[in-house]
RNA sequence: GCUCGGAUGGUGGAAUGGUAGACACGAAGGACUUAAAAUCCUUUGGCCAUAACGGCUGUGCGGGUUCAAGUCCCGCUCCGAGUACCA
C-alpha cells in the first residue's frame, strides 16, 4: 500500500470534525493551556504559504500539550472588519458584509486543508453583532470611568462627579486631558452641558478637539502607529495634520503600569524594547522661566537640567499657546508670517525638508541660574504633542539646538570640559561639568541629580516624568466598523443603556461620505435613538475589536457578559501567543491596555492578557528571473548573460524548478512570450533569483492549496517547520519539499511492505530502544524550545536508523507515530490506527525517554586531564554527553586523581579527550 | 542618529565554551529500468596529496580571554528590523 494523502488526509480531516476531537470544555480537574494565534484579516487575495506558518507552530504546540495531558483551547476567528472590504464596496456597490463573508469562507477553506485542531465551535468575528456588542459595551465602561493617579486604576466617573460637587477640582488625582481650576460652587452653578463638557477632560473614553492625523485619499483620520514617515501603513498615501473633534481613549494614563507589566512578561527582549521606546519614559525636570519686563512664565520640560548654565535661547512650537503673549509689535509681521507658512506644510513635507526654520518673538526670558536675557523663538522643530511645547535650548549639548544656533548666529557655552563644539554639539551624558557655577567639576550624572535637588529647593520647577505615548483616537470616519454606542442631546454625547445593545450597523445606499462631508453613517436613514436623537456618525478603528478577543474565546457564546467569571477563571489569560512583529506597537499596546482597564473594573482575572509571545518571522518569496536580450525577444541563460546586454523579468516561480525553466510553460504563460527564443546552457535555461516580499507583482506567491494536492498537508506542516527558526525571516523555496515528503514516505515504509501491514509485537533490540528513546528526549526538548526546525531532522535520522535497523516492532513505531501526532497529524493518526488502536492518536499520551537505559553500553575511548595525564577508560559509544561523564567519574582511575572532590566540570569528547577542571 | 537583531558550504540551516558544517536541498557518479518516474548506494567547505593512510586551512574583519572560541570580551565592516526633530 502506498502512502497516499490524496485520501488519508481528507479522511481524517472529516473524522476529527465528525466525532467534535478538538471541541473543549472546562475541566476543572485538568490544567489548562491557552494557546493563540493572532486572528487573521481575511483579504481578498486568500492565504499564501508564509501565512500559516505561525498556525502550523501553534497546532504542535497545542496537540504537543494535549498529548502532555493539558486541557487545550486553541480558537480561531476573524478580524473582519477592515478598509480593504470598504475599498472593495465603494469600487462595486457591494455590501462589504458580503465581500467579508466570502473572504472568510475561502480561509476557512485554506486552514481547513491544513488538518488544524482548532476548536470551530469558537469561532468569533468582530463584524458579527454578537461580539461586538461586548466592543460596544466596554466602550460605555470607558466613557464612564476615569483614570485615578494615586489608587492606580479607573474608577467610575460618578466619584468624581461627587467630588466636584463637594471641593472642586481641589485635591483630586487624575489623568487629564488638560489640567482645570475650578470650585464647588462653580461646577454646581454650571449646567448640564458645561458640565458635560468638563467630564470630557476625565473620561477614558472621551470626545476632544484634537491635532489627528488626516489622510484624505482614505478620507479618515489614524492613529499614530497607523502612520509611518507621514503616509498611512494601509496604502501609503500622504497624510495631513488636522484639528477634528474626535473620540479617543485615555491609553496615556496607563503609561506606568504598560511599562512596569512588561517585566513579568516572556516575550522576546527586541520585542518589549520596542514597547518600551514606544512608551517613551522620560525623567527630567519641568522648570519655570521668567520672561523679561512680564508676569509671564515659560514652563519647558528637560531631562538635562545640568545644562541650564549653557542656556541661550528658548525656543516655542508654533501652535504654543505661548506665541501671541510674547509677540511684540515689531515681530508681529513676521511671525504671522512664519506660522502661516509652518500650518501649510503637510506632516510629510515638515519630515521631509529638515532645514532650520524659525522666527523671533521679540521677547526676552531670564536664564534662572545665569540670570542672562535670552531670546525666544518659534520654530517648528519643538512639538506641541510633547512635554509643554517650549524648551530651554542648549546648543553646545544638543544637536537641533547647535544647528538652529548656528543659523540664527546665537551663542554656544560648552559646558563639558574638553569638549569641542566648533563643528558639532557634544551631546553624549558624560564628561566633568565646566562654565556652570555650582555644577562645576562634577560628572554630568552627578550634575543631573544636583540640578534637580536644586530647583525643587528653589521653587523654580519640579521633577518631572514624561511619556511620548499619545491618547488613541478612535473615530474613524468609515462604514465598515462597530457603531459607537452613543448619542447626542445638546449637542453632547451621551451613551446608550447596556439593554439597547448591540447597536447594529445601519444599512446605507453608498460606502462614501455625504454630500456634506459627513461621514458613511451620515446617509443612514433613521440613524437615532427612539426618542430621535441623533446618533453618532463615526465607527470605531480596527484595533477596537482585537483588544478583547482572546476574553470572548474563552466563552463566546455568553449572552450577559464578554465573558462568564467561571470561563474567566478556569481559562484565566493566554499562556502563547503567536503572531507577528507588526503588531508590536499597535494591537499588543492598545489590547494590553484594554485588559487593563476591564482589570481595573474587577471584571477579569489577570491583567496581562498574554504570557509568554512568539514572533514567526516572515516567509518572503524567492522570485526568479530570466534575462531578455534587449530590444530582441530572446531569453539568454543565467551563467551566459554577461555577454549581452540584458533586462532582467521576473518569471513564475511555478515554471520554474530548481532554477531551470520549463520553456514550454513559459511560452504558454503570456502571449508576448509565445515565439521566445532561448540561448541555453548545458541544453537548459537557467534562472536567476532573488528574496523578495511575496507578492502577485513578483510572480512568487506559492498557494498552500498547490503544495497540499502535491504533496499533502503533513509534507506542508513539516516543511515549513523544517524551513528553519520559527522566529526567523526567511525564503520559501519550494524545492526542497521532496526531502520531508521523502521522509513520510519512509515513514510508511516501516509498517507496509507492498500492500502488507509487516508489523511484529517482538522485543525491541537495544539499538532500536537506543534509536527511539533519544529521539523522544530530543523532540520533547525541541518543542519546549519552539525549535521545531531542529525536531524535524530529528525525526528524520531517527527513521533512516530504522530503516536500516529494518525495525517493524510496535514497541518502537507505536510511541515515534504519538510523537510525530503533533506535527503530521493525519499520517500517524492513520498509521496508530493500523496499528491497532481505536481511539484517535489525539487522545493518547506524550510517551517518556528511558534515562536509566539511555546509560547503558560501553566502548573504548582514550582520556586526559587537562591535557596532561592520559589513559584509557571504557567510555559508550554513543555521543549523549551526560552518558560518557557519568562513565569518566566512575572509572577507577579517575575517582583516585579526584580523591572525592567535586569536579566543577567534566569535558567530554568522545574518542578524543576529557578534562576535569577541579 | 538611537535601539534591537544578524553574518557559518552552491542553497536552507545544525552545533550546553569541547570532533564546525547535523539534517535537507542541489550537484556529480553509480545501481535498478527498454525508457521515464520512483527507489537505493557513493562523493560533496576549500586547498594539497594518494595505491593507501593523510596533511593544511576554514564560521564577515582586527585584537583579546581560555588547555580549548562559530559561541565569551574589546574595536570595526556590512546586512536586516523598529523608531525618530521626544528636548
Amino acid at each position: 500500500m502506498e502512502y497516499n494523502f490524496r485520501e488519508i488526509e481528507p479522511r481524517w480531516q472529516q473524522y476529527w470534525k465528525d466525532h467534535a476531537v478538538y471541541k473543549v470544555e472546562i475541566e476543572k480537574d485538568k490544567p489548562k493551556f491557552y494557546v493563540l494565534d493572532m486572528f487573521p484579516y481575511p483579504s481578498g487575495a486568500g492565504l499564501h504559504v508564509g501565512h500559516p506558518l505561525g498556525y502550523i507552530a501553534s497546532d504542535i504546540y497545542s496537540r504537543y500539550k494535549r498529548l502532555k495531558g493539558f486541557n487545550v483551547l486553541h480558537p480561531m476567528g476573524y478580524d473582519a472588519y477592515g478598509l480593504p472590504a470598504e475599498q472593495y464596496a465603494i469600487q462595486t456597490g457591494q455590501h462589504p458584509a458580503i465581500t467579508t463573508d466570502k473572504n472568510i469562507a475561502r480561509y476557512r477553506e485554506q486552514l481547513d486543508k491544513i488538518g488544524f485542531n482548532y476548536d470551530w465551535s469558537r469561532e468569533i468575528r468582530t463584524s458579527d453583532p454578537e461580539y461586538y456588542h461586548w466592543t460596544q459595551w466596554t466602550f460605555i465602561r470607558m466613557f464612564n470611568h476615569y483614570y485615578d493617579t494615586s489608587a492606580c486604576k479607573a474608577l467610575p466617573i460618578e466619584a468624581l462627579v461627587l467630588h466636584f460637587a463637594q471641593k472642586g477640582s481641589e485635591g483630586i488625582s487624575v489623568a487629564q486631558t488638560e489640567p482645570l481650576q475650578f470650585t464647588a460652587q462653580q461646577w454646581n452653578g454650571w449646567d448640564v452641558n458645561h458640565q458635560q463638557e468638563v467630564l470630557m477632560n476625565y473620561r477614558i473614553a472621551y470626545l476632544a478637539d484634537l491635532k489627528v492625523n488626516w489622510c484624505p485619499a482614505l478620507g479618515t483620520v489614524l492613529a499614530n502607529d497607523e502612520v509611518s514617515e507621514g503616509l498611512s501603513v494601509r496604502g501609503g498615501h500622504p497624510v495631513e495634520q488636522r484639528v477634528m473633534r474626535q473620540w479617543s481613549l485615555r491609553v496615556s494614563a496607563y503609561a506606568q503600569r504598560l511599562l512596569d507589566g512588561l517585566n513579568s512578561l516572556e516575550w522576546t527582549d527586541s520585542l518589549k524594547e520596542t514597547q518600551r521606546n514606544w512608551i517613551g519614559r522620560s525623567e527630567g525636570a519641568e522648570m519655570f522661566f521668567k520672561v523679561a519686563n512680564s508676569d509671564l512664565e515659560l514652563e519647558i520640560f528637560t531631562t538635562r537640567a545640568d545644562t541650564v548654565f549653557g542656556v541661550t535661547f528658548m525656543v516655542l512650537a508654533p501652535e504654543s499657546e505661548y506665541v501671541q503673549a510674547l509677540v511684540t509689535d515689531e515681530q508681529r509681521e513676521a511671525v504671522t508670517d512664519y506660522l502661516e507658512v509652518v500650518k501649510r506644510r503637510t506632516e510629510r513635507e515638515r519630515l521631509s525638508d529638515r532645514r532650520v526654520t524659525g522666527v523671533f518673538t521679540g521677547s526676552y526670558a531670564i536664564n534662572p541660574l545665569s540670570k542672562e536675557e535670552i531670546p525666544v523663538y518659534i520654530s517648528d522643530y519643538v512639538l506641541a504633542g510633547y512635554g509643554t511645547g517650549a524648551i530651554m535650548a542648549v546648543p553646545a549639548h544638543d544637536s537641533r539646538d547647535y544647528a538652529f544656533a548656528r543659523h540664527f548666529g546665537l551663542p554656544i557655552i560648552p559646558l563639558i570640559e574638553g569638549c569641542d563644539v566648533s563643528e558639532a554639539s557634544f551631546d553624549a551624558k558624560e564628561g566633568v561639568m565646566m562654565n556652570s557655577g555650582f555644577l562645576n567639576g562634577m560628572q554630568v550624572k552627578e550634575a543631573i541629580a544636583a540640578m534637580k535637588k536644586y530647583i525643587h529647593e528653589e521653587g523654580i520647577g519640579s521633577v518631572k516624568v514624561n511619556y511620548r505615548l499619545r491618547d488613541a483616537i478612535f473615530s474613524r470616519q468609515r462604514y465598515w466598523g462597530e457603531p459607537f454606542p452613543v448619542y447626542y442631546k445638546d449637542g453632547m454625547p451621551y451613551v446608550l443603556d447596556d439593554n439597547q445593545l448591540p447597536l447594529q450597523l445601519p444599512e446605507i445606499d453608498k460606502y462614501l461620505p455625504t454630500e456634506s462631508g459627513e461621514p458613511p453613517l451620515g446617509r443612514a436613514t433613521g440613524w437615532a435613538t427612539a426618542e430621535g436623537y441623533p446618533l453618532e456618525l463615526n465607527t470605531m478603528p480596527g484595533f477596537a475589536g482585537s483588544s478583547a478577543y482572546y476574553l470572548r474565546y474563552m466563552d463566546p457564546h455568553n449572552e450577559t457578559a464578554l465573558v462568564g467569571h467561571e470561563a474567566n477563571n478556569y481559562w484565566q489569560n493566554v499562556d502563547l501567543y503567536i503572531g507577528g512583529t507588526e503588531h508590536a506597537t499597535g494591537h499588543l499596546i492598545y489590547s494590553r491596555f484594554w485588559n487593563k482597564f476591564l482589570f481595573d473594573l474587577g471584571l477579569i482575572c489577570k491583567d496581562e492578557p498574554y504570557k509568554k509571545l512568539i514572533n514567526q518571522g516572515m516567509i518572503q518569496g524567492r522570485s526568479n528571473f530570466v534575462y531578455r536580450v534587449k530590444g530582441t525577444n530572446s531569453y539568454v541563460s543565467l551563467n551566459l548573460k554577461d555577454s549581452y546586454d540584458t533586462q532582467e523579468i521576473h518569471v513564475d516561480v511555478n515554471i520554474v524548478s530548481n532554477d531551470q525553466l520549463d520553456i514550454d510553460a513559459f511560452r504558454a504563460w503570456m502571449p508576448e512570450y509565445k515565439d521566445a527564443e532561448f540561448i541555453l546552457e548545458d541544453g537548459k535555461y537557467m534562472c536567476g533569483w532573488a528574496v523578495e516580499k511575496m507578492s502577485k507583482s513578483m510572480f512568487n506567491v506559492v498557494n498552500p492549496d498547490d503544495i497540499v494536492e502535491k504533496y499533502g498537508a503533513d509534507t506542508l506542516r513539516l516543511y515549513e517547520m523544517f524551513l528553519g527558526p520559527l522566529e526567523q525571516s526567511k525564503p520559501w523555496d519550494t524545492n526542497g519539499i521532496d526531502g520531508v515528503h521523502r521522509f513520510l514516505k519512509k515513514l510508511w515504509g516501516l509498517f507496509y511492505k507492498g500492500d502488507a501491514l509487516t508489523i511484529t509485537d517482538d522485543a525491541p533490540t537495544t539499538e532500536e530502544l537506543k534509536t527511539l528513546h533519544k529521539t523522544i528526549k530530543k523532540i520533547g526538548g525541541d518543542i519546549e524550545g519552539f525549535s521545531f526546525n531542529t525536531s524535524v531532522s530529528a525525526f528524520m535520522i531517527c527513521v533512516n536508523e530504522l530503516t536500516q535497523q529494518k525495525c517493524s516492532k510496535r514497541d518502537i513505531l507505536e510511541p515515534l507515530v504519538i510523537l510525530l501526532a503533533p506535527f503530521a497529524p493525519h499520517i500517524s493518526e492513520e498509521l496508530y490506527h493500523a496499528l491497532g488502536n481505536e481511539d484517535t492518536v489525539c487522545n493518547a499520551t506524550f510517551p517518556e525517554f528511558n534515562e536509566e537505559f539511555l546509560k547503558e553500553a560501553n566502548v573504548k575511548y582514550p582520556i586526559s586531564f587537562n591535557g596532561k595525564v592520559r589513559f584509557t577508560i571504557e567510555l559508550p559509544s554513543d555521543s549523549d554527553k551526560v552518558l560518557v561523564e557519568k562513565a569518566a567519574m566512575e572509572h577507577e582511575q579517575t575517582a583516585k586523581f579526584l580523591e572525592g572532590k567535586t569536579p566543577k566540570k567534566v569535558i567530554v569528547v568522545p574518542g578524543k579527550i576529557v578534562n576535569i577542571v577541579i
